[in-house]
DNA sequence: CTGAAAGCGCTTACAG
DNA sequence: CTGAAAGCGCTTACAG
């Protein structure tokens, strides 16, 4: 008698059929062992790996009404602070056995509400969801079919759902401070996409440092967008000054936006940076240390902020029916400086010693 | 009589009540929608909207026995390559209606196994694999189940599966190739983690090119891994040599580690880059435009990549049942000319300019 | 054009 | 400790 060809996906009737058992046992060895005889087991775990059984979670998801996954939406990959919030999600899902997935909406509203309700029809254990912009209709609509959803970095109005935050107007008036500190007085704040919150928040922060220092001076400029090339173009505008009118100390509202000033700052104008003007970015993103100079700015921490939506959201999903209370979790950012403020870095005292 | 309460997640027997006809009609009106008599399809419909309908995908996925899922699992999202690759496979899933859930194994070779079984259970439509390093178990594992899968920038031997390979000994050759046509003759390939397939076949480029070039040498170097700070301490060891004796040209094996290397001659030596040296990176990551000097590479398009992936798998999901073939699609790099290597950069230019 | 019924592959009380 | 049976919410021939 021939052995019968191994099936490419045996179910866990082929397995009970092999091991001589009913598929309850079958899923008891899986799910419960304890509940079954130490012989029995491994006659099943034996059959198990003869035949190459992966159990189906999509049926297994459809019996228990829920899976052991979460969905987690990213409003931009190309930014290292989503990828250090997938990292934190990563970690905090970890330990309660969830299971990560993870969707880049690449700054498109459109494909974000496309993943949330895709985790949405998975039905999916819970959501996170870092987005960019307003999404509140996306998040009603998952929220309204009884979906757990954390949001993460925006402050989404009226809408009662968990939400981590970063205090951005703290970020603002920690790098606006440094400066202010450092013996600057005529600060710049360079930005763009006032429709993005964080930018708002931080431009409030940079505003109320200023007030309570007498005899500083702000100015606001818009940069049209917050990438490097953007940075650039400002240098660019900036070349046109003489030394004395140009700001000697500027608050980019992003890394990169900084990082091109830096740069443009070199190739447009005799200005050097920290020594004529100092220059702070906020998020700490990943190209901050890499960039022209090494730059000072204010840190977010998007490892932390993936933890604790994590622990938002776990603490949801293990809440007593009717007891959970929404909550807010805002984390504080710090600052850290780097070379294109002050101090003697270590970039200027190899420079002096080689002169 | 009290209006019943909308159900959190009405199912669809609660529309086909709600609308007076049966499940199967309501399955139609949203799959088949021309099977349906246009009253009846709107009344269904109507009932949808009131209900806040959501389909089910666990179900749908159980009943028809695949999802329109594909996995996506990446070794390492903190590389801009890989965050490429999975923008290069959505373009290409997109058309075909395919929904992309990505999995970020962050390096960690267990945690990319926990997310190949973890879309394997959810019986995903098909799956992408970015590796690292050598995945034999796991990808025969998937492909033992049935489940397609293809393999990018990474030649897995011995297991037969479509692939998406660069000719990573074409970056090397054309990175050397470019040092020696500018005139360098004393060359360094700077290299770590031994075992990463692609560090290998650009060493492999990399001498080829200096055996072809008469009177040019080579010097390969071990900077101890692929990051910024390995690059840093290279340019520490290498300042110990007089001018004369430090190569003329470099290739750094990956664009961070060759940003290392700049910043750390600019700190520690009084080499200029790049007129006493020159540096070709490789990748063109995202930090090749944003470093200390732009850095001249040899790109690697992940957009490219993931689009190529995505379209073996399609075709691969599309082919009729034993007619497939697996391919290898082997895409040619292409040198990037910045300012790290010859030529009037902008930079240079506008210095001289300031002098 | 519409509906009754079987089936996808699990889990889970409930008996035995 | 083990098994028969119902059920999760869909899809899909098959009748009508």
């Amino acid at each position: 008698m021939p052995v019968p060809r191994a099936k490419i996906n045996p179910s866990m009737s082929d397995v009970a059929r092999h091991a001589g058992v009913s598929i309850a046992t079958v899923s008891n060895v899986i799910n419960r062992p304890e509940k079954v005889a130490a012989a029995t087991a491994e006659r099943v775990r034996a059959s198990i790996g003869e035949l190459g059984f992966v159990r189906n979670d999509v049926a297994r998801s459809l019996a228990t009404g829920s899976a052991s996954t979460v969905g987690m939406v990213l409003a931009d990959l190309d930014n290292s602070l989503f990828v250090d919030m997938a990292h934190g999600a990563q970690q905090g899902s970890d330990a309660s056995g969830l299971r990560l997935l993870l969707g880049n909406a690449a700054c498109d509203l459109r494909r974000q509400d496309d993943y949330l309700d895709l985790f949405d029809e998975a039905r999916v254990r819970g959501v996170l969801l870092a987005p960019m912009e307003d999404s509140r209709s996306g998040i009603e609509r998952i929220r309204a079919h009884g979906r757990l959803i954390v949001v993460l970095n925006f402050q989404q109005p009226d809408v009662d759902c968990c939400t981590v935050l970063v205090d951005n107007e703290q970020v603002g008036y920690l790098a606006a401070r440094h400066l202010i500190e450092g013996g600057r007085s005529r600060l710049a704040f360079l930005a763009g996409r006032e429709y993005y919150q964080p930018v708002q928040a931080r431009r409030a922060g940079v505003r109320r440092a200023v007030q309570s220092a007498p005899g500083v001076t702000l100015e606001e400029i818009d940069a049209g967008g917050l990438e490097f090339p953007n940075g650039l173009s400002v240098a660019r505008d900036l070349s046109a000054r003489r030394l004395g009118d140009l700001p000697d100390g500027v608050v980019a509202v992003a890394d990169e936006l900084g990082n091109g000033l830096i740069e443009g700052l070199r190739l447009e104008t005799e200005a050097r940076v920290p020594q004529d003007i100092s220059v702070v970015g906020c998020e700490d993103n990943r190209t901050a240390q890499g960039g022209p100079v090494a730059l000072t700015t204010v840190q977010l921490s998007g490892v932390e902020m993936g933890q604790a939506a994590a622990e938002l959201l776990i603490e949801e999903m293990t809440a007593d029916p009717g007891v959970h209370r929404h909550r807010t979790v805002v984390l504080h950012p710090s600052l850290i400086a780097r070379d294109s403020t002050f101090g003697a870095s270590s970039t200027e005292l190899l420079r002096a010693k080689g002169a």
